[in-house]
DNA sequence: GGACACTCTAATGTCAACATTCGGACATTG
DNA sequence: CAATGTCCGAATGTTGACATTAGAGTGTCC
């Protein structure tokens, strides 16, 4: 899973790692895919148990996970996945909103000719992804790029804040005008590649505006807008 | 230490707390009193055996100021407290733009009377502040409050992750132009009370667009812009 | 029958010991 | 003499046991 920040293709010093974070990931995916449904208790003998590490690392993850608000948890009463209402949605979206507002003027401004190479490159394998979970990881890594492009180290923090949340709501989306998603969502980035790399800024802000509102309104229920 | 997220006025119901808290809370001070300046190597075990913890908490604490941006850390490589360059002081600046922007457009929207009326007893405090230090923990105290009116969870978080770099960044600043700091701050912040209740977004953002830079440009070294 | 207090359990919070890894000092070799 | 390899110490990563606490269930009293 593309959760590491990989520039997708840039050869990692293969820096060593801890259990927590391969446990963080395990969890993580888990979440993603299913198998902890919003709402899930998340004990810590439970996992440490079942991914046969002991319980400091499985803290350590869901500290970390909890930091991107994928879980929440208060005083000897454990992590709970958590449940997206609408309310939350609208301060996800408001919030990328802002964030994604500062990346792409940062972008626009600062980006590579490599930088902008990469978001081609994600761009155009989305119209060749086969279902709408590599999508919906496309889609995250591509605004990913976006974000490293930038060069805002503390934005780029923020925006992790976010980032597992955003795609917690698409995969649990799925299913919802899944072909309305495939279909058009592809375009938009490469569109989105393009006003980029035309240096435009009020032309990409428009167009990144309209991504995160075309997305909103369909994920959000009301179909085909 | 105001650190937490009392509502100045508010007494919490006390809620217990863990020793991970407390340790962060006492690193935190001691990280803005200089006790650790900027470069310090923070390793678990002298903190575990000055504490009198073990080195469990203090894990958990280091990992906390981390996400405050506090710390630096590495696999194996213990935690470092940051030392700000001019180029991180930029992007504090620009992120804390950026969110307080949204912050400041929820405030004029959705502030309550009581939201205005703690907003304009920390700003009253203001003036009678004793020392600088004080000074700058009411500064950091009004913009949570602010962020508090805007009533969005995800972007108090987001500013949570920038706070104490701000923190650090102006009681680090202390001593260039204490006297035009502590003559002109509180007035200021009395105008941007009078802004929001105003209900007027265009001027409440532009006083506060003002209120940063200019407290960037005396800190930043320019004196009295 | 309902409300309160108690107990009991299962989970989290904390601790101290063990294992692993990084960085530097030292010796070795071309 | 520089570059390389090895060893050692100190710090972090990990573990399992112990202490504490929230919450459910039960029993009693009014």
């Amino acid at each position: 899973m593309a959760t590491d920040n990989r520039p997708l293709g840039g050869v990692g010093p293969a820096r060593r790692r801890g259990l927590a974070d391969e446990v963080a990931d395990s969890v993580r995916a888990a979440i993603f895919d299913g198998t902890y449904p919003p709402g899930t208790q998340l004990r810590e003998t439970e996992l440490s148990s079942a991914l046969e590490v002991s319980r400091g690392p499985v803290r350590e993850a869901l500290m970390c996970l909890e930091g991107e608000g994928l879980l929440r948890s208060g005083w000897h009463r454990g992590a709970v996945v958590v449940e997206l209402s609408g309310e939350d949605v609208a301060e996800i979206d408001s919030l990328r909103g802002t964030l994604e507002h500062l990346a792409v003027r940062l972008a626009v401004e600062r980006a590579s000719e490599e930088d902008l190479d990469t978001l081609a490159r994600v761009a155009d394998r989305m119209r060749r992804a086969e279902d709408a979970h590599e999508l919906v990881a496309l889609d995250i890594a591509f605004h990913d790029a976006v974000y490293a492009a930038g060069g805002h180290r503390r934005l780029q923090e923020a925006w992790h804040t976010i980032r597992s949340q955003v795609h917690l709501f698409l995969v649990s989306r799925i299913g919802v005008s899944v072909e309305d998603y495939l279909a058009t969502v592809p375009g938009e980035h490469r569109d989105l590649v393009e006003a980029l790399r035309a240096r435009d800024p009020e032309a990409a802000l428009r167009l990144f505006a309209d991504h995160r509102s075309h997305a909103l309104h369909v994920l959000t229920g009301r179909d085909r807008a």
